[in-house]
RNA sequence: GGGCCUCUAGCUCAACGGCAGAGCAACGGACUCUUAAUCCGCAGGUUCAGGGUUCGAAUCCCUGGGGGCCCA
């Protein structure tokens, strides 16, 4: 790997450091308060009136990146940057030493991380610093942070590197502090409910519990196929049947599709599980959980997403699939069973839906095409036709349609739930007609899953169950416009040999 | 998979057929209360890659690569 010119230049300043036997990347730290603490410290002495000489008497140590730097000649103001927040360095020659300050001014970088020893006082200009004593190297940085006032803006830099994009963004840290928060929330939302929190397989001999297509890997030893799971529903609902009352999980899900702002290859799902429930107790705790969540971010029940203003307060509006659909296109499907004759009506209406799609995928269509783009503000669109839906329940005075919700904000689907189906005779027959849908071509139609149907046979109690995507709500929560920008590393193609130095070539097959 | 856009110094961006530039960062210097510090000086390029058109290409055309947006 060969440096460039002003990397070389910040090695050569690590090495004057080591020849003069000071380490540029010593082994620990020596911080006795945070940028936070440091602040806290000063104001609750200055509002008590302790300080001597207005200085706090005691003698603290920082340690941060430096992320500024301004030279005056016999004095630098530095600021450094930990963890918790900012705080300003105020270096003086006659203070530290003629030595040190010509190695802090000729050897210390913007980047580096350093250690600032003294005591905090309030400059001419107000803000709180610290009088250095001594400042001495934690870590030499090789890299040059991106440009200050700007920070890093190439949207594929920010993506490939996005510690370059962190550490020079604050947007993008708090998006995902944020995220962070999220999860949280919604962790401690369902413990104090009483759910146990499991984990299921990642790596599944049989993939299923959505309509997806799955990453496909091959275990050396037992010499047999695994497949990254697309769902964690079947595995969930096992343990349903073996007695646990409520169970989730959050977890990474993997679907082998295409990438957009929507949409990434691995992402992250929360799915919970309750005996003796159903749709609408489920539909209830779903309310209850975004509003927690969303209080716990902003503190109320609304916030902005692209410029419309959501508000979650409970209880959020219902509408059944039928009427939504019939609503925007006039179309009535319980009136056209045909595919052929749907697809005639929904063009008819301006879908643009192509030749040959399965009956229920047209549904899906006109869902995607004509109702979603409305749904801002929070609403359960309910029960859906038997054929999208071939892990749910028939509604007991409907047997075409199911017992399943999806939540919608924001113009974005959040989520997908139903009381889930437990008769194992019925279940067999839908994943007999998956099987079909699957012999016609629909890839993302799901495998039969015979052990699955084992564990129904074993009863699995009335249940009702919830999968919700995190990012899609990170997204929401944090008014972002693409996926990537609430996951930390997104997929990304690999870059050509020369500067990833790929292994063999692994792009064949 | 298709259409459109994009790739220039470490970073943020100009130059759009006629000498490849600025700001920040760097480097040398002045400055003991600065806040995107200021001031003086200096250096920095395979303009994504390859090919073509042209007297002349960062700029126009073709092929390939990375990325973004829209569509499927």
């Amino acid at each position: 790997m060969e440096l460039s010119d002003l990397q070389e230049i910040r090695r050569a300043k690590a090495e004057a450091l080591r020849d003069r036997g000071i380490a540029p990347y010593p082994t620990r730290a020596e911080r006795t308060h945070t940028t936070k603490a440091a602040l806290e410290l000063f104001t609750s002495e200055e509002e008590a009136g302790t300080l001597h000489d207005s200085h706090t008497g005691e003698t603290i140590t920082l340690a941060g990146r430096i992320v500024s730097f301004r030279h005056m000649g016999k004095t630098v103001f530095a600021h450094i940057r930990d963890g918790f927040g900012e705080l300003q360095l105020y270096i003086r020659k006659d203070v530290v030493g003629e030595a040190a300050y010509t190695d802090i001014l000729k050897l210390f970088d913007l980047g580096d991380f350093v250690q600032a020893t003294g005591d905090l006082f309030r400059t001419k200009m107000g803000e709180i610093s610290l009088r250095a004593r001594s400042v001495t190297m934690l870590t030499k940085a090789l890299n040059a942070p991106p440009e200050k006032w700007h920070g890093l803006q190439d949207v594929e830099l920010r993506y490939r590197q996005r510690y370059a994009d962190l550490l020079a963004n604050a947007e993008t840290r708090k998006v995902f502090a944020t995220r962070s928060r999220i999860v949280s929330a919604i962790r401690h939302f369902l413990d104090d409910r009483g759910y146990l929190e499991v984990e299921t397989p990642v790596l599944q001999p049989l993939y299923g519990g959505a309509a997806a297509r799955p990453f496909t890997t091959h275990h050396n030893t037992l010499d047999q196929t695994f497949y990254l799971r697309i769902a964690d529903e079947l595995y969930l609902k096992r343990l349903l049947v073996g007695g646990f009352e409520r169970v989730y999980e959050i977890s990474k899900d993997f679907r082998n599709e295409g990438i957009d702002r929507n949409h990434s290859p691995e992402f992250t799902m929360l799915e919970f599980y309750q005996a003796y429930g159903d749709y609408e107790q489920m539909m209830e705790i779903v309310e209850q959980l975004i509003s927690a969540v969303v209080k716990e971010v902003y503190g109320g029940s609304t916030f902005v997403y692209q410029g419309n203003e959501i508000d979650v307060t409970p209880p959020w509006s219902r509408k059944t699939l039928w009427d939504a659909i019939r609503e925007r296109t006039g179309i009535d499907y319980t009136e056209h069973p045909d595919a052929d004759d749907l697809l005639a009506a929904a063009r008819k209406a301006g879908a643009d839906i192509e030749t040959g799609t399965v009956w229920p995928r047209i549904v899906d269509e006109l869902l995607k095409q004509f109702v979603r783009p409305h749904l801002l503000q929070p609403i359960f669109l309910i029960d859906y036709p038997l054929e999208l839906s071939p892990l749910a329940k028939r509604k007991p005075d409907d047997p075409t349609h199911v017992e399943r919700f999806q939540p919608y904000i924001g113009g974005g689907e959040v989520g997908n739930a139903f009381t889930e189906l437990n008769d194992p005779m019925d279940q067999l027959q839908r994943f007999i007609e998956q099987q079909k849908d699957r012999e016609a071509g629909d890839e993302e139609a799901m495998p039969i899953d015979e052990d699955f149907v084992n564990a129904l046979m074993y009863g699995m109690p009335p249940t009702g169950g919830v999968g919700i995507g995190i990012d899609r709500l990170v997204m929401l929560l944090t008014d972002q416009a693409t996926l990537r920008d609430v996951i930390l590393f997104p997929a990304m193609r690999r870059l050509p040999a020369s500067s990833t130095e790929a292994g063999s070539g692994d792009d064949d097959q």
